[in-house]
DNA sequence: ACCGTGACGGCGG
DNA sequence: GCCGCCGCCACGG
């Protein structure tokens, strides 16, 4: 790991306080350790500081993409799956909900928007 | 103090 | 929706 710096000790106690069964996106996690820009350098200190107590399988690219693990995105996979998390391809299903920390609704979730979305459709699916 | 690096992000093609 | 390009920032050499 980076030394202890401020910044990588912030990242990884945002880091901590990711509920299991939730993902964040290296982009969350700079932001809410303060750094909205800084989600390149967040994948730097994950790179370095994984094993280390840290729930960092929890911590996907953004769009759901997988991200990487250090080469071991099977496990991440696993460990992600063993908490509830499903990846279908290399993307994690139902992101959008499962995003922390705010599983925000999307923009255009008004009724009518809605209504005509699923209008075609037997049953709602995920995101 | 400068330069390259990367478990990234967004957008355009 | 995938692919590639450019932009971002903290760290280490």
């Amino acid at each position: 790991m980076p030394r202890d710096t401020e910044f990588s000790k912030r990242v990884l106690m945002v880091v901590r306080r990711i509920p299991a069964g939730r993902v964040a996106s290296y982009g969350d996690v700079a932001a809410a350790a303060g750094r909205p820009r800084a989600w390149r350098a967040v994948g730097n200190i994950m790179r370095t500081c994984n094993a280390a107590g840290v729930p960092c399988h929890r911590v996907i690219a953004a769009a759901g993409q997988l991200g990487g693990y250090g080469g071991n995105l099977g496990l991440k996979r696993a460990l992600l799956a063993q908490e509830g998390v499903v990846v279908r391809g290399s993307r994690v299903r139902n992101w959008r909900v499962l995003r922390w920390p705010s599983p925000v609704a999307p923009p255009e979730t008004s009724p009518a928007a809605r209504a005509s979305r699923t209008a075609g459709r037997r049953r709602t699916r995920d995101d």
